[in-house]
DNA sequence: CTCTTTATAGTCGAGATGACTCTTAAAGGG
DNA sequence: CCCTTTAAGAGTCATCTCGACTATAAAGAG
């Protein structure tokens, strides 16, 4: 704070950027718009706006997730601030600093256009770039941020419905992080870890389709994994 | 983005706030700066100040980092972004965007108060508060980004000197976790772990006081741990 | 009915971990 | 000079965890 009243200060435009994930048919998924305007007109782009004068940057991205997504109550859903990129020539116009998020959806409704003309689509993440100005350092930063988060938090339930079954809650941790889990070891572990899952009560799923009827779970009231559940490392062990 | 042509934009005041924290006679210190106009004069503050207006927030908290410490090098030091806060009423006199970062230093120079009237002094981090804005906030949370980055990083070495011994690694984890820690078990995870740690060849140190001496570290070339060094959880098992 | 598919239970050994004990090498006091 | 104190570092041991794997149960397809 110092030198508040003795140099000058640059103002500078604000905005946040979202890197909204869900996952569709076992394949990550995220949130794009079209640009409309110069610069990258015609690109895609990760959704996000202006801050308005009396928001927080958390305000503005919920607010920016419901008008993208149209979905008619984010209050519950996962929003969590990614980090800011403030490089000066991220934007080519002038100088912009942008706070991102991360926001992990459940189900995955098509988005119906937000409240301008910009076309907004769900993408596959690994089709997704090239994107506009640095989003696809954001939307890359955002993917590592939710691999690890997995690792020690309870956060892999924000992709998943109200009530899920054991393996599909597996498929969310395959699915980000590019890789086949053994099914025992993890329903071992994840029924292990007090607070994970809960199981509902009477309740067993028909899967969709062949197999055995899955049992049912709702997210725990735990937000950390103790002990974590850690990936495997390609190198076990240089011995 | 989108919007950019269509609806006005605020201006906002970004500045860089910084949690500088480092370890002194076993206690964690905080580095802060006491206010001498208002709002909050007298008051002590973390240091930090206006991004100029082509650095990015980085190359701003790397600039104040300097000025604030009297540090001639500070291009080796751990500096990394916590998170950024936008709180509309978090500073009374303006909208201020402040994106915070934390800093980790080894050795503890009393700070020379920077090049401007405002005193810069080392302080306890139990002791620190109650502080200017909302920097309590933004040091509890540079606090708890730092303990959990010590179970899954190497980090705990930008606490120390350049070359160091085992015992004073394990202080940085147990200062910063408040908590003791078996050091045959501690030696024996730190050393397994490859990439940590690497010993200098024939030295030793006398420790400054009674006791065998031990042997000198550096750091590897390894960042993160493999697998982590967990804190210990109050609850072990509740079986 | 039989095969396929998916969920769930169980087994087994290697590795990691926590709680200890013991030895070694220095300083300091008498 | 000897003995105590202090801290480093080596080693032990039981337990827990985890990965790999096998087996059983419950559904649909043919």
């Amino acid at each position: 704070m110092r030198g508040y009243d003795k140099y000058a200060y640059e103002p500078f435009a604000v905005t946040v950027d979202l890197a909204v994930l869900t996952i569709r048919g076992g394949a990550l998924h995220v949130l794009l718009v079209e640009r409309g305007q110069e610069p990258y007109a015609g690109h895609w782009a990760l959704p996000g706006g202006f801050l308005l004068p009396d928001e927080s940057a958390e305000t503005a991205a919920r607010r920016e997730l419901a008008e993208e997504t149209g979905l008619s109550d984010v209050s519950g859903l996962h929003l969590e601030q990614l980090r800011t990129y403030s490089e000066p020539d991220r934007d080519p116009r002038m100088r912009v600093v942008s706070v991102a998020f991360t926001a992990l959806l459940p189900d995955a409704p098509e988005p119906h256009g937000g409240g301008d003309a910009a076309q907004a689509r769900w993408r596959p993440y690994d089709s997704a770039g090239p994107l506009a100005f640095d989003h696809d350092r954001i939307l890359a930063d955002a993917h590592d941020r939710v691999g690890a988060q997995l690792e020690s938090s309870c956060l892999a339930t924000a992709f998943c419905p109200p009530e899920f079954t054991l393996g599909e809650l597996q498929q969310v941790y395959e699915t980000v992080w590019g890789l086949g889990l053994d099914r025992p070891n993890f329903r071992r572990k994840v029924l292990a870890t007090p607070g994970f899952v809960e199981p509902v009560p009477g309740a067993a799923r028909l899967t969709g389709g062949r197999g055995k009827p899955a049992a049912l779970y709702r997210a725990g009231t735990a937000t950390v994994l103790h002990p974590p559940l850690l990936r495997p490392s390609r190198e076990g062990r240089p011995a």
